[in-house]
DNA sequence: TTGTATGTACAAGCAACTTGTACTTTATTC
DNA sequence: GAATAAAGTACAAGTTGCTTGTACATACAA
């Protein structure tokens, strides 16, 4: 059962908007596969230091991954 | 023995600025006053929905609060 | 259809967080 | 200085939840 999750959702449109696959952004992040997928789909939570890579990776804030207003 | 963290130290200091004890913080996070004790000796670091909390209630951003320049 | 790339499901193992308790430090007052 | 209370720390135990491997599913091209 998929779960709701903004950040999943946020990862999912940045990874996407770089062309990059899973396994892709997993390598980026030094994990597996099912690593992002886990997080697209709200089955686990970065925690912040992977947050901050991936907001390198994306070049955005951390406040934007994770949908802060 | 003392571990090395910025977030810790952030955390820490952004608590007195507001002159609040740990305990205190503690209270607004649900927590335990050993729990703020963990984050701000490095012994343990929030996930990200805490320091979202924390970002709320210290009025800056996420990225402020985990010093990423 | 067959093959390939991409993404998902899920249990198992493991890493790391939270708490309770006791102890220590700091500050204040006598 | 002694005594007290408030604030902070140490740490083991229990628990939570993250990461991975594997197998399976989906999408799409040849």
């Amino acid at each position: 059962m998929k779960k709701e999750n903004k950040i999943g959702e946020n990862i999912r449109t940045y990874r996407k908007s770089m062309g990059l696959t899973q396994e892709q952004l997993a390598t980026f992040l030094q994990g597996k596969k099912s690593l992002v997928s886990n997080y697209e789909n709200g089955y686990s939570t970065p925690d912040i230091y992977t947050l901050i890579a991936l907001a390198d990776i994306f070049d955005v804030t951390i406040d934007e991954l994770v949908g802060r207003k």
